[in-house]
DNA sequence: TAAGATATGCTCGATTGGAGCATAAAATAT
DNA sequence: ATATTTTATGCTCCAATCGAGCATATCTTA
């Protein structure tokens, strides 16, 4: 909830009425960045490529694949991502979406910084992690290197109850409850909503939430490094997971939050699929990004029920056991229901509280 | 589905492996510039607030608010975004999210001409269209002012079958099919998608596909203006709606089909709500947004259960009947349930030809 | 050849949500 | 006043959806 409302008042020129776009170009020249959260699945691990960022030897963090945008070369902003993604990592992009622009990084620039304003575009970009397809640069790295809290593969990871549970109580008590105009929601409940606390159903989707509390409340890394007083308050914080560069994982968040969304009502699954596949393996692919909630037999019902899938003929054998239907996306669900997806319900609660 | 791909390979620099972003300051200074959706329901019509672009008096044209944003005095694009709105419009915007960042409008350019790129990122913003907010600049239009083929509440708008499905279908099959790679889905399958035409269900959401399917067949103002190839082969149009100034209609489209998908999910109705309202009155907000397909007793049932409103214990006489129920917002809810929404089920295909 | 593993079909039951009936309580017409 | 109209609101019925489990098929492996 993005409620801040900036109490200034400027004087308010004749020509601010005047909506001609062309004066904001001569008021804030910018830099634009393109960030590329590249996502696929390998052997049923959620990865995304990073990067190292070499801008300083010794303080070398991980990095989002990033290219600055040059309007004069690419007329689009999706053509200069896939320009220079291919230049830089030997990848060609498939499926790629806007995810989110970010431009309050003030916080990240030393005082007195005159270093120029950078707006990074972030975009989302779903493909395989084969080989195949001839990475040259960068590495595939889990998702919950970044964020362990997010893995709820084998159950409620423990880093919640146990690192980040009482420091985010102790951070919320911590609190004068000043104008609720402000923090629309207290500390403690953002908490409890964030990492389903106290019975709370967790929300896999709020990715993004959760990052910035931690941020918030100072337990990453990056801000101390940004300076955030919050985290001068603590003392032998563990890790909370492997920082990025700049905001890159606040990028990141975004990125997996909406693949969490978006792989429930549209077809976007198929992008980190091979071209043929059994159902079951698309059902790990999805638990691999849902986590593991789906029940096999209705996940089958579902998927083949919605038409997305139709199969090849062919079996894949050496599975351990009979051989599996292989299946292929059946592309023609894109002309016939407006918006299918991989249904899946919500976890039935596997939040021990509840 | 964006799925251009870009065949340019320009040369590898040793820098570009560099994740340094400050590159990008240097070689593409653009103009950043923000444009707000700012949208409310008045008198059961939902509206938009436009401006009128004084940039040319003879031929002014309707455009949205529109502002710089200078990372200098603003430390946050919103921040940004609600400073010259207030100074623009008078208006404090309450919810706000980001939209889209636009960037590929080559296009609406002059050959040679050699004006900023500017770069604009698109806001949504809710709010109540009463005076008592002290609008001192702006006038709110409806949306199918801009869009009349989005105006359902009537049934099907008669444009549709009048005006867009002949030119539409005529314009698909002007073409060859070439290169199913750059166009995934040919043109009549995109119109009959986009429109519902043949049979196929109507998606509410679908507001930019439909716009932009309209730009591309040149059916729309701004694409003859834009000196599209495809705007010179009609002759006779009748009007496809009010254009507006450069991409705003892109952007308020854009504005359109989210808030259509997030009321669903969202509790962001009540954005659009007096602090106390009849269901009645919020049901018709809704279906102001939505098109008018909800059962009045599901209704209430739905957002009773839901837990999205309570009683204030009044009533509203004069309604024209037996008094109404006052109710408020339960902002509780958005500490009991993950993502509450006004759920509503899909048109029961108030399409006609099926 | 038996045991184990995976694939796949089918049924049952709870929940959800669409649709309509019926009643309550006001405004308005007669 | 009384009847009629209009809106509000409670309740039931039914179809579709989906979670859960049983049963069976067909392979691999010991």
């Amino acid at each position: 909830m993005n409620m801040e409302l900036s109490g200034r008042r400027k004087p308010t020129p004749e020509k601010s009425h005047r909506a001609s776009e062309a004066d904001a170009a001569e008021q804030s020249p910018v830099g634009i960045g393109l960030n590329a959260a590249i996502v696929a699945v390998a052997d049923d691990e959620p990865v995304a490529l990073a990067v190292r960022s070499e801008a300083d030897a010794a303080s070398a963090t991980d990095a989002l694949p990033f290219g600055p945008f040059n309007p004069r070369e690419h007329r689009t902003l999706e053509g200069g991502l896939r320009a220079w993604v291919r230049d830089q990592t030997g990848l060609d992009l498939g499926y790629a979406e806007q995810l989110y622009t970010f431009a309050d990084r003030g916080r990240h620039l030393e005082p007195g910084d005159q270093s120029p304003h950078v707006v990074s575009i972030g975009y989302l970009a779903l493909t395989q992690a084969g080989a195949q397809h001839g990475l040259t640069n960068g590495v595939w790295r889990s998702w919950y290197h970044y964020y362990p809290w997010e893995d709820w593969r084998k159950g409620r990871p423990e880093i919640i109850a146990r690192d980040i549970e009482p420091r985010l109580k102790a951070w919320a008590a911590r609190t004068v409850t000043v104008s609720a105009v402000q923090n629309p929601l207290a500390r403690a409940d953002r908490a409890r909503m964030c990492f389903g606390l106290d019975g709370t159903a967790w929300d896999e989707e709020k990715v993004l939430d959760r990052y910035e509390l931690l941020y918030e409340a100072g337990l990453v890394d990056e801000a101390k490094r940004d300076g955030r007083v919050s985290a001068r308050e603590w003392s032998d914080l563990p890790k909370f997971g492997v920082p990025m560069q700049t905001d890159h994982r606040r990028i990141l968040a975004t990125a997996i939050g909406r693949t969490r969304a978006k792989i429930k009502y549209r077809p976007v699954v198929f992008e980190l699929m091979p071209d043929e596949f059994t159902l079951y393996e698309l059902q790990k692919t999805v638990e691999a990004i849902l986590g593991p909630h789906l029940h096999k037999q209705n996940f089958r019902r579902l998927v083949e029920g919605a038409g997305l899938v139709e199969p090849t003929g062919d079996v894949k054998t050496r599975t351990g056991g009979r051989p599996a239907k292989l299946f292929r996306f059946r592309r023609e669900v894109l002309l016939e229901r407006p918006a299918p997806g991989v249904r899946v319900s919500a976890p039935p609660s596997r939040n021990g509280t509840n």
